[in-house]
DNA sequence: AACCGATACGCAACCGGTTTCATGTCGATT
DNA sequence: AATCGACATGAAACCGGTTGCGTATCGGTT
């Protein structure tokens, strides 16, 4: 008490905590991580010692003791800012939950030369493992270089992934079925689709997705009017025009994601159309867009969050089980997709001119299918 | 090089550096930082050190040493999604400059107690800061808490932020007033506006300037249709239904934030209007949404991320001095903002049938206004 | 030439936990 | 009853950088 010198910043610390409890600060530091080996009356006394004194551990001190100072990487590009909040929340809080830092790096190009310059400044920050949130997540270049530099990584929400990799995503393939089915049952059965953009395999899977279910019905993929989309709003924007343009329209639209679906029933409102009793109009990924539109969209829910701090809790595990050099098992995650009904999908207009429950019977053995 | 143990976990570290430059890992360490004090030459041969052997120095045990470990709030609740993942990108990186960590915590909730709530886990985390982005920046429950708490916060974006308070924001009076001017200046005498949500002062001051811009034009601003909106994209559909539903409908809108322009647009091509031929309408913001639509809003710039950046450097600020006691001078802080004219903002349709040029000499005082 | 303050730089302790390893205890085995 | 291993716990070194303070060096005075 009487030269505090820098000591005592006031914070308390693991010392004061086992003085109280009366233990050494060993078994303090045992309680409070895994805790074991340590008697059920020492843990109890502890543990009361740290709500007494209002404990909490210094973070800075224990990755330094631990030698866990981990920095993740996370590079993104524009996917849309919806996707991006949502996935560096869920990044975030892992990274907080597991005491390492994230480093942001934007990544806007699609040249491949900025792309792979972009990933360098990464190998040379000491970035211990990279996230890849789409469309990076399917970016060669920005794979090559990680590879080449021998930095882990772990892309988030492709299709259809390579093996030997980190992956964690939804089922495409199952989630755009689960989607068309819901628009079969309904009565529709001109149903369009818009494709997403070529670079990444999910926009394939979800394509084969909608076309395995139309298939399921009996009905020829050949003929179901297609568009190509690039996930932007804007060429949501042509597609939509194109596929109404059309001299036998569809009665419902499925555009492979929430943006171009915006765009959708941007262009039927344009043209007088109402959603969705002249047209449904359906999207994929639940983020924030779908419900800001009017009329709300239904969609197919990617738990865009989750996804992230699996992302990184794999991307960990992998860094760590390289460091004692145990066998890393290679994971491809695929989490729960969820189909979300909301206003945007109905039964056609010739259906039922009934006010309730019309077209119900349009496809009878299939129906609900998807929800859990 | 016999029995590395745990050391050696092959970073390099201060030491390796002071070996290689022939120094003391003092003068390494001064070297990085401030660097007063050391010879020139020492120097030099430090810098070659580090570059040679591709240091870069250990944040953990940098803040644990410094005593610096500062965990920083960020309390948000939902604004536009576009608006959170700017704001959280700049944060990010302005918390890794500055070697802390960042704490998210969600406050979706409008009701007191649960505001209060959410804040309150923040005192026990031991949180040394928060920072509120719009709308918390105004959360009267927050703000007490805060305050019982003895926690500095930094507000972000408010209009009119009271005295004695942390700040960072545009001068949304003189942004609103330079947009205004833009659509006078176009030739529009009928300006419809849309108000933003009244539980933000920014939403007052938009007005303001709205208005002060119509009466510097000696338009009667009583005569300016004007919607209440509440930031929405939702709100912003009834507010612009309104507007063009009135007998004497507007040439122009003018609504508080992109969402609920991209509302406007929305109702437009519903009621067949083209956009900006028939009706011009502008945003406040600058956030994706604003070019994600089409036609692409003509709006306000805001620099969220930097504002972001520039918050948490004026709450690091004002902790650090907090610490040393030394008087902690309270600021505010107003950043540039830019008027961004893009492809949704046009002459109104009788002034000039003439291709180029139309409307130009509509109010000839006040050209280009507010660009720098 | 002796003196002096300023400038350059190093030594050792320290920040707050964690790992390593040694020690003490106790019930179970032979 | 002596032995042994699993369990519980503590002492000291250590992670990598920084602060406090002491020493050496240098240029300029008188």
């Amino acid at each position: 008490m009487s030269k505090p010198s820098r000591r005592s910043r006031g914070t308390v610390t693991v010392q004061d905590v086992a003085r109280v409890a009366g233990v050494s600060a060993m078994t303090v530091s045992r309680v409070v991580n895994g805790g074991t080996n340590v008697r059920e009356t020492t843990r109890e006394a502890v543990l009361a010692a740290i709500a007494q004194l209002n404990y909490s551990p210094n973070s800075a001190a224990r990755s330094l003791a631990a030698g866990d100072a981990t920095q993740i990487g996370l590079l993104y590009s524009n996917p849309s800012a919806a996707y991006l909040s949502q996935f560096l929340i869920g990044a975030l809080a892992a990274a907080r939950r597991a005491g390492c830092h994230l480093v942001l790096e934007a990544c806007e190009s699609e040249r491949p030369d900025e792309q792979a310059e972009a990933t360098r400044s990464f190998a040379s920050t000491s970035v211990e493992g990279v996230i890849l949130p789409p469309p990076l997540s399917e970016a060669a270049p920005v794979r090559a270089e990680l590879e080449a530099a021998g930095i882990p990584w772990v892309s988030v929400a492709m299709g259809l992934p390579p093996a030997r990799s980190l992956n964690v995503r939804i089922d495409d393939f199952e989630g755009a079925a689960a989607m068309t089915r819901h628009l079969l049952d309904l009565g529709h059965r001109r149903i369009g689709f818009i494709r997403g953009n070529p670079n990444q395999t999910s926009s394939a899977e979800r394509y084969r997705g909608f076309a395995a279910a139309l298939e399921e019905a009996g009905i020829d993929v050949k003929s179901a009017p297609v568009e190509q989309g690039y996930f932007t709003f804007r060429s949501g924007i042509v597609a939509a025009e194109r596929l109404l343009d059309r001299a036998d329209p569809p009665t419902a639209i499925f555009a492979s994601n929430d943006d171009m679906a915006a765009a959708a029933v941007g262009v039927a409102h344009r043209r007088g159309l109402h959603v969705p009793q002249d047209l449904s109009v359906v999207g994929f990924d639940d983020t924030s867009l779908a419900t800001t539109v009017w009329p709300e969209l239904t969609t197919v829910r990617q738990p865009i969050s989750t996804m992230a701090e699996e992302a990184l809790a794999l991307l960990l595990a992998r860094i760590r089980s390289h460091r004692s050099s145990e066998t890393d098992k290679l994971e491809d995650q695929v989490l729960d997709h969820e189909l979300i009904v909301r206003e945007s999908s109905a039964p056609p207009k010739g259906t039922a001119p009934a006010r309730a429950g019309g077209g119900r019977r349009g496809a009878g053995a299939t129906s609900n299918p998807g929800l859990r």
